[in-house]
DNA sequence: CTCAATTTGCG
DNA sequence: TGCGCAAATTGAGA
């Protein structure tokens, strides 16, 4: 067998490899959004990628040390004792490391009481033995030892992990003069300052090079201690214990029991889904490529003709294409094996169904469709019956059907929902994503971008085979508590949306083109007069230029730092204009404001559809709380704080047929949540007088009667108050109103002090959650949190603010989608003409038919009124007009 | 062209 | 050093 035939093993070290990455490369440039860094990842993984392009093993295995604390820190307490405490920078890095390196199907190893360099040993030993080529990849000189005719060691140099250097027996008899298995008989001479391995006085390398040529080894120059002269000789004599004890300790043992030997390290596939989705969090994007190419050359498992062979036909049924009197017998056949669902994939192009696919777990069928077709009287009759349909992203697939003219009911699963209920925080998937994902599964993704795809894409059919699949298995995931928010709530809750968005609300474009007009003046007139106060022109929407301007030109007072240099947002523009007022500050503000506004303007009149309305998608899946959030254009972020934002209110109308639109909001719900949940019998209190709840807070905390809370006193509850759901703190209390931190710790113990509960509960909402690992909302709704038991502060500290404001905002959210619910019913039973337009998280918008202004307005109140029944009540706040400035109250 | 960073709108 | 979002713009890098 010749050296190129032989298999390849490569053995690393991960921890000293990632440390070494780790020191080389700048922490700051490498930390996600959340403040995880990753500059040992990506070093490590970086340097990783370039091995298995460069020296292809066949087998690959890391080893990890499991602790600082080994046989050796045991025989030796002071063994590696002068190193300073990990970085909990480092540390935190491992296990993600880790989990990079299992989404690549890389194994790594580690054993308790050995360190990584003991594993790597015996594998590069055994793998010597079995006619391995091997490579051992170590920052750790004592490797060297490792080396023999069929061993290499990679060893980094100085500047980092980009460049390995290649030490096999000639390199290191250049270097040093030996043959490696003699190098640790050299480091027992000279010491190793790394271990805290003390050597003899006076004895370098080139003084243990010489003895050890001459004796043979180590004991040999022991036992002719006596003939070496001078001061070194008599060192070498009175410490040789020294020596004897560093050779003990840097001998690497090449005979531990591992869980796997060499030849159960072969490569195999890598876990594409996993590999995005662990890159994703680690904002890999580069690094992702590379290895995903890595992937693709090794024949993973996503190779498109991978998947062709491997599971095209890979346990899915047959596609049979039926029509007419053979499909009505098959939906009548699997109907009465009694209530087993059926999943539904719909076919569309440009929003046109053109085919379905159903399947059972055994069967599937596909259905051409073509609008106007007769003869599937049998079909239509199941799609709108009630028997149970599981699909993969329904509102999608509901609202194609309807533009078809198709009903659909029975929606029964929705792994699209599912997905989400498990894993809210997670990225939304695709179905090949969910397939591989969940069921390790790999099937082809057909590439949109491609005019003749080389990957034919899977039938709708397979796909809806898939569906089933999916839903069984998520079904089995789900707890309990998610499966009932998820039937009772997410599920009847797409028809709903789905109807809203097909609706959409009347906008009048002229007002938004007067009002962009005036805008575009106002904001170039602002512009112009700014630059007269700085003397020359710059891009006012350039924080960069604005950064040179404030602080180099006009020699500014330094704000809040931010990674691009100091900021020049609101709240830091309004500290400078109290340091150091100039005009230029208040023009820059209010051109901001206008060009926001003008912004906001223009992406309505894009998203402006030919009916006169505008149609926004709600993203059903879009929030880590349970909310829904909106896009395209984004409907729950349109301005009302200021005279000329509630101007672009102003462009939302009523219907031409419509009498009047109604908006409905709940008052304080938050607050209402929070002293439910916490009990707090002051805030219980506070709700049922029914008095304003700032006012009453106030006098609690200020001690005088409700009629004496001033403005100035209601403000600074008010901001305490809300800011208690989010997690704030004093420092951010003081910035927020602009008063001495002090002062605000003083106000939060005066609110604790009255409001004892509240506190309490805050703090176990974040301990429940740590020890649970999940928060959960009044119905149910869980989001998971791992990062409360993180040894990095800041994700830790984010995390428990997140942890303690999830069940709040999520009981909200999932009140306000029970209300829907209910009003959706009401408004479907008696069969009333008037829409429901819009959620803006706690506020309802409906455009009222005529007559029906009363009978809306009563259903609206008592469904929002009693979506819930907690402790305090839930207060809905109605108001009516011809556009949605003037309904607000 | 894509992406990160900044800023700002809403609840 | 305040939770949850979407969107636009700038500027850097591929």
């Amino acid at each position: 067998m010749t050296d190129s035939e032989k298999p390849t093993l490569m053995v690393i070290d991960g921890h000293s490899l990632a440390f070494r990455a780790f020191y080389a490369l700048p922490v700051d440039s490498f930390t996600t959004r959340d403040g995880q860094h990753t500059n040992a990842i990506h070093g490590f993984i970086s340097m990783l990628i370039n091995l298995l392009a460069n020296e292809k093993p066949t087998h690959v295995a890391v080893a990890f040390d499991i602790s600082r604390y080994s046989f050796r820190t045991r025989e030796y307490p002071e063994y590696k004792g002068t190193r300073d405490a990990t970085p909990p920078e480092f540390v935190g890095q491992v296990p993600l490391l880790e989990e990079a390196l299992h989404a690549m199907s890389i194994p790594t190893l580690s054993k308790e009481d050995f360190e990584a360099d003991d594993i790597l040993a015996t594998l590069a030993h055994q793998g010597s033995a079995q006619g391995f080529n091997v490579f051992v990849v170590s920052g750790d000189r004592d490797a060297i030892q490792m080396i023999d005719d069929n061993v290499t060691l990679l060893y980094p140099n100085a500047r980092g992990v980009s460049e390995l250097k290649r030490y096999d027996r000639d390199t290191v008899f250049e270097r040093y003069g030996i043959e490696p298995h003699q190098y640790p008989d050299i480091a027992a001479l000279v010491g190793e300052t790394s271990d805290n391995l003390i050597g003899v006085d006076k004895v370098g390398e080139k003084t243990a090079v010489k003895w050890i040529n001459q004796f043979g080894s180590l004991s040999g120059v022991l036992e002719h201690a006596d003939e070496i002269g001078g001061v070194v000789g008599q060192n070498l004599r009175d410490q040789k214990d020294r020596a004897i004890r560093n050779r003990k300790l840097n001998h690497l043992l090449t005979d531990i029991d591992l869980p796997y030997g060499p030849a159960d390290l072969e490569r195999k596939p890598m876990n594409i889904a996993a590999i995005r989705e662990v890159f994703d969090r680690l904002q890999f994007r580069t690094l992702q490529e590379r290895v995903l190419k890595i992937a693709a050359q090794d024949g993973a498992l996503d190779d498109p003709t991978d998947a062709l062979l491997d599971d095209a036909g890979n346990g899915a049924p047959p596609v049979r294409t039926m029509v007419d009197e053979e499909l009505a017998k098959w939906l009548d056949t699997q109907s009465k094996q009694g209530t087993a669902p059926l999943a539904l994939r719909v076919e569309a192009t440009s929003g046109e169904v053109t085919g379905l696919g159903i399947a059972s777990e055994t069967e599937s069928a596909f259905v051409p469709w073509a609008p106007g077709r007769p003869d599937y009287v049998a079909l239509e009759e199941w799609m709108r019956g009630s028997a149970p349909k599981y699909l993969f992203d329904s509102k999608r697939e509901l609202k194609w059907l309807q533009r078809s003219g198709l009903e659909l009911r029975g929606i029964a699963f929705d792994t699209t929902l599912a997905a989400w209920l498990l894993k809210p925080g997670g990225k939304n998937q695709d179905l090949v994503d969910q397939v591989y994902y969940f069921l390790s599964e790999s099937i082809a993704r057909a590439d949109p971008n491609q005019l003749v795809p080389d990957v034919e894409a899977l039938s709708p059919a397979t796909e809806a085979w898939y569906v089933l699949r999916l839903s069984l298995y998520l079904a089995e995931r789900l707890d309990t508590g998610s499966l009932r928010v998820l039937e009772t709530i997410e599920l009847p809750l797409v028809p709903v949306l789905a109807r809203m968005e097909t609706t959409g609300v009347t906008v009048n474009a002229a007002v938004l083109s007067r009002l962009n007009k005036s805008l575009t003046e106002t904001a170039a007139d602002l512009a112009a007069r700014s630059y007269v106060e700085i003397g020359h022109e710059v891009n006012l929407g350039s924080p960069k230029q604005l950064q040179q301007v404030l602080f180099e030109g006009l020699n500014m007072p330094k704000t809040r730092s931010n990674k691009t240099g100091f900021s020049t947002d609101a709240a830091s523009l309004a500290d400078l204009q109290d340091l150091n007022p100039h005009p230029f500050l208040d023009l820059l503000l209010q051109h901001r404001d206008a060009t926001k506004l003008k912004q906001i303007i223009e992406t309505l009149e894009r998203g402006l559809s030919d009916d006169g309305r505008i149609h926004t998608t709600y993203d059903q899946t879009g929030t880590s709380t349970g909310r829904i959030s909106s896009n395209d254009p984004n409907l729950q972020n349109i301005p009302v704080k200021t005279s000329v934002g509630r101007e672009i209110r102003s462009a939302f109308e009523k219907g031409g047929e419509f009498d009047t639109l109604l908006t409905a909001d709940y008052s304080q719900i938050e607050m209402r949540i929070m002293a439910h949940l916490s009990g707090d019998e002051g805030l219980i209190l506070a709700f049922n007088e029914g008095e304003d709840l700032h006012r009453f807070v106030g006098s609690r905390i200020f001690g005088v009667e409700p009629s004496e809370v001033t403005p100035i006193m209601r403000t600074k509850v008010k901001a305490m108050s809300y800011g208690l759901a989010y997690g704030l703190s004093a420092f951010g209390l003081s910035k927020q109103l602009r008063i001495e931190t002090a002062e605000a710790k003083q106000l939060m113990a005066d609110y604790f002090l009255r409001f004892g509960a509240v506190r309490e509960y805050l703090r176990n909402v974040v301990e429940q959650a740590r020890v649970d690992g999940y928060t959960e909302t009044i119905f149910g709704r869980r989001r998971p949190f791992g990062d409360l038991t993180s040894n990095n502060r800041v994700l830790r500290e984010n995390a428990e603010r997140a942890a303690l404001n999830a069940p709040i905002q999520g009981s909200a959210a999932d009140i306000l989608k029970i209300a829907m619910l209910g009003i959706a019913d009401d408004l479907r039973d008696q069969q009333l003409k008037s829409n429901l337009l819009m959620q803006v998280h706690d506020e309802l918008v409906f455009e009222v038919a005529t007559g029906e202004l009363e009978a809306l307005s009563g259903i609206v109140t008592q469904r929002m009124g009693h979506a819930a029944d907690l402790r305090v009540p839930l207060d809905v706040q109605i108001g009516t007009g011809q556009n949605w400035d003037e309904a607000a109250h």
